[in-house]
DNA sequence: AAAATAAGTGAATGTTCATTCATTTTTAAC
DNA sequence: GTTAAAAATGAATGAACATTCACTTATTTT
């Protein structure tokens, strides 16, 4: 073993990542899991379908690598300016306003997310999650309980009155229709009012 | 032309559709839409793969089928009894109890469904959609604004945050796990606080 | 500039895909 | 039992699929 084994190498190429994550994200998007083939891929990205095996082990790899990566810039995002320390009122609406800001300015990455939630390779890529923003917001909400800012409930039921609603809105957005088929645009008036009625339900 | 043309005809095997639709919801619900392979099910269902271009044009079609029947089977059930003449707080209860009651006795139904609606089907079955429950839901919607028994707000505001927390607790319980990866199994007592958080949140 | 090594490639592999077609089977009316 | 017509089929088709491999290119240390 020669000590400069590490040291004579070309440097991965971080643009050639991004652009087939990105053109990955964009073909599931548009066309479904079935739509992303490597070779349209390969093409899309403006590279040889034998390079995205250097960086990826297989298809499901990358998959599961785009989900990490999108759910890492999502929690990086929303925890910026959340600490659960903060008061539930205040916690509660940097969180929502967060979560809200960063989904209308990514809905693709958004549907992208809310998509792989049901496919079969979810469970592979959960394992990968870091549970420290998971960890946070189970501590402010067992803070919040504590001291009767928020009605006592399972962190699920808490999680699904809190955010469920606005997932569901910006779906609709992003289809442009509502489940009955009407047109749709979302409001920065109907966000807020929906915060303030998931505040209305969780407070005592 | 004959007068016998259509009385000389053999039966549509209706067996044979439900055992096709049937399986297909089960090769996507488990291995997602790249999953299903015309052959595959083809052996599943126990039939010749030409077979089922008897019944479907294709494959789009097939799985657009497959949506609106699923559908038509879960409005018809939680409209059984549903009547937008009720007042707000017993058709809200109607309402939700019947949606979460065939939500939990058909996961796999409800995961197909919601599978779908990020597939870019979901535009081309929704055309085929009967208005008339969506028109009941709103008819009650509106007269429930109209008497003061329920904030005013969009159609759309008032869905995501009356049923939107119900169908994220019942995917982390066909998932078996919440969105940290915890352990998770949804009880009746669950599901009836939510129901009261969501009325909190509606009621003047 | 030579040596070393990873990055990158185009063409090829064998497989699986959706769909079709020539043919056979089943049914129901006569 | 003959006839008509749809139902059903197995085998075949060509396209598209994920992945690999022998090879070239680029980069850095020596």
């Amino acid at each position: 073993m020669n000590i400069h084994l590490f040291c004579v190498m070309r440097v991965r190429d971080e643009n050639k990542i991004e652009a087939l994550l990105a053109e990955a994200r964009k073909m599931v998007v548009e066309e479904g899991f079935d739509g992303l083939s490597m070779q349209k891929l390969a093409k899309a990205a403006g590279v040889s379908p034998a390079t995205i095996y250097i960086y990826f082990k297989d298809r499901d790899d990358l998959l599961i690598q785009l989900y990490k990566r999108e759910t890492d810039r999502f929690f990086e995002y929303i925890f910026r300016d959340f600490d659960p320390e903060m008061d539930f009122a205040t916690g509660m609406t940097v969180q929502w306003k967060s979560r809200a800001s960063y989904v209308i300015e990514n809905l693709d990455n958004t549907h992208f997310m809310e998509h792989f939630k049901y496919s079969h390779l979810h469970q592979k890529a959960m394992a990968l999650r870091d549970p420290k923003y998971a960890e946070g917001l189970k501590r402010f909400v067992r803070k919040a309980i504590d001291n009767k800012e928020l009605v006592e409930m399972p962190f699920e039921v808490y999680w699904s009155v809190a955010f469920a609603p606005l997932y569901n809105l910006v779906h609709y957005h992003k289809a442009g229709r509502n489940m009955a088929g009407d047109p749709f645009v979302l409001t920065d008036e109907m966000l807020l009012q929906t915060l303030s009625l998931v505040l209305k339900a969780l407070k005592p």
